[in-house]
DNA sequence: ATCATTGTTATAGC
DNA sequence: CGCTATAACAATGA
């Protein structure tokens, strides 16, 4: 179940099927496959929660979804939605999204904004959100794969507690370095979840997300369901302040 | 069996 | 048109 680091962290495991040729693609996953028969897969990359398979002049990206996973040289019980299939190895995808687009991923993603690329680029970001939602609550900003792609709902909690921040603050009413740390915070949590994928780790590291009582005070955790996306949300309002504008 | 979940998109409705 | 609410999709483990 995956946020940005699972997709890098997939990556990490068919990184070496770059530059080898793909004899086939396959699966339920209703995209246009062709010219993806014996030809080259040049590039294998990532922006954000998408997965990019990048040939000549066009690549597929692949979504996990809430449900998705990725399995090499391993099958389900459940048909794959997509496939990639090499010479000796095969790549396996279950309940994931697959778009085709033509030309290049540069066209189409701007790695400014991906949280686990070294192009990522928190003074973009931070005049991006000043920008385009100083009326939105921070909370809804942090899942915005616009502003921080592959930043999901533990990353969310964690940055904004870690930050010191209630999720429902008012972008506006946050202070120039409060907000600069958040986006310094946020990234600095995507890598530590990066090192923890795969341990089975990520929920029992988590200082609030899951847990019911502030790992600083004891006191009690609430969670909420705020703003326009309406997942779990906790927090410890003794710990996080909320910025509202007078 | 039932419930919740690391996500997104299409559609309806105001 | 722009916003929001709702449904829809689907696998797995507690």
């Amino acid at each position: 179940m995956p946020e940005g680091p699972t997709i890098v962290y997939y990556i990490q495991k068919i990184k070496h099927l770059e530059g080898t040729t793909v004899l086939e693609a396959g699966g339920y996953a209703e995209a246009d496959r062709s010219g993806t028969t014996n030809v080259k897969l040049r590039k294998i990359s990532s922006h954000g929660k998408n997965f990019i398979f990048e040939f000549d002049g066009f690549f597929f990206t692949v979504h996990l979804g809430l449900f998705g996973s990725m399995l090499v040289n391993e099958e389900k019980k459940v048909n794959a939605s997509f496939y990639l299939k090499f010479r000796e190895e095969k790549i396996n995808f279950y309940v994931s999204r697959v778009k085709r687009y033509e030309g290049k991923p540069e066209d189409f993603f701007d790695s400014r904004t991906d949280l686990l690329h070294n192009d990522f680029d928190e003074k973009l970001i931070y005049s991006e959100i000043r920008r385009l939602h100083q009326n939105k609550l921070v909370g809804d900003v942090l899942m915005d794969q616009n502003i921080f792609a592959g930043s999901g709902n533990i990353i969310r909690n964690e940055a904004l507690f870690r930050s010191k921040i209630h999720p429902e603050s008012i972008i506006s009413a946050i202070p120039a370095q409060r907000l600069k740390q958040l986006i310094t915070v946020t990234k600095e949590y995507t890598y530590e979840f990066l090192s923890l994928t795969g341990t089975g780790k990520i929920k029992k590291e988590a200082k609030i997300y899951g847990k019911s009582t502030c790992p600083e005070h004891g006191t009690e955790i609430k969670i909420i369901h705020p703003g326009k996306v309406k997942r779990k949300t906790y927090v410890c309002t003794k710990c996080q302040k909320i910025y509202h504008p007078k």
